[in-house]
DNA sequence: TGTACATCAGTGAACGCGCGTTCACTGATGTAC
DNA sequence: TGTACATCAGTGAACGCGCGTTCACTGATGTAC
């Protein structure tokens, strides 16, 4: 990557510093001026490389949907060919994301973006939302016809589990942690699954 | 209720000012100035009510705690004598709360309190808890003793489910819906409790 | 009951602050000859 | 290779704004006699 005329890549910069702004003081703490100062530039500069405010959260979040998409695809891949595997494997790739990537994980969904107002935003996070819908496409696969519920849904459950996972018991917003993260989802999961029919009853 | 001297009852208009501001733009759409505006009073007339901003934030969310932990209790002892019912009567109640309630669940669970710098929240907030708690502690001792997960982790996936659904689906923060944020939690803990063993297999 | 006084809820003006954004500029870098 | 020029990334100063908070005040209400 070849260095520009001053800083050198100061837009990638600029997201790294926006990065850091909110895994440390959340969303909120996200403002253009400090983002600005901690890549040592003037706030003005961030204008050359960005519309506004707003634009460079967007950046932020469309990149933290890329690597969710390709981390959701990569633990995907790595189950195969059982889909259950895959399926789980998709789960534990959610909560890592969110562990490994706080910043992103907060950009994406609780910066208060609008979707709607950046659509090539709302298309990579489409992708990311297609390989879980993927995954428990081929799950359900392994039920009978008769008791196979639509894999959107099956998919959405899990989604949702890992984002209240995430949200209540991953940082410390539900009080007290009566169980890691991690167990709580994969225990969790391990129910449902059982629930559908896809692993055997005993524990 | 009695008039005060001029106002009457400036501190609970107050809180619902800051409730209808959180409902229509967030959390991050609540201002001590706009609050104060949308009473019809100065901002500095705040300051004979509560110590500042966070403290008036506090207080809508100790008020949505105290109403939640009245809906669950309700709705749990709606539910009895079947521990079964009785559970699922509070995931649906804590559905039903963040819809109907949007600002208080907003103030609750997304507008950055430290839970930790209000103790009386946080008290308010572990009675919440401690009513999902008992339902699932009824509801394993459905369950033959070797096969009996703890309580406070089963309450910790269906809390989790729970707010991921309204996070995700009940707001339009996910993208799309595919469902009906109550069809999706009611089939998810279905299958759940099919995957403990409380229901039967078939659908 | 009437009057004098005390209380204190809400006012209005002011503060310092950090925010996002704009604008004319400058000077290092890249390029044409 | 050396020089003159064009480009354009980043500067520095300024803006208007709304924020939370403070302070001396005022005047309606409640109370004591």
């Amino acid at each position: 990557m070849k260095r520009g005329y001053h800083h050198g890549n100061l837009r990638q910069a600029l997201v790294e510093a926006a990065l850091a702004l909110i895994a440390e003081k959340g969303p909120q703490g996200f403002t253009l001026s400090e983002a600005a100062k901690a890549a040592e530039v003037t706030p003005a500069a961030v204008y050359r490389h960005f519309a506004g405010r707003d634009e460079l959260l967007a950046e932020v979040a469309r990149q933290g949907f890329d690597i969710f998409a390709a981390l959701l695809e990569y633990a995907h891949d790595a189950g195969r060919p059982t889909p259950l595997a895959a399926f789980e494997a998709t789960g534990r790739a959610y909560l890592a994301f969110a562990r490994k990537y706080p910043g992103h994980y907060q950009a994406m969904f609780e910066s208060g973006l609008q979707p709607g107002k950046h659509p090539d935003l709302a298309q990579v996070s489409a992708k990311a939302r297609a390989t879980m819908d993927r995954a428990a496409e081929a799950l359900v696969q392994g039920l009978p016809e008769g008791r196979r519920p639509p894999a959107s849904m099956i998919s959405a459950h899990v989604w949702a589990v890992s984002h209240g996972v995430v949200e209540l018991f991953l940082r410390g917003n539900g009080g007290p942690q009566p169980w890691p993260a991690e167990d709580l989802l994969e225990t969790g999961i391990g129910v449902y699954l059982r629930g559908l029919g896809l692993l055997s009853p005993d524990r």
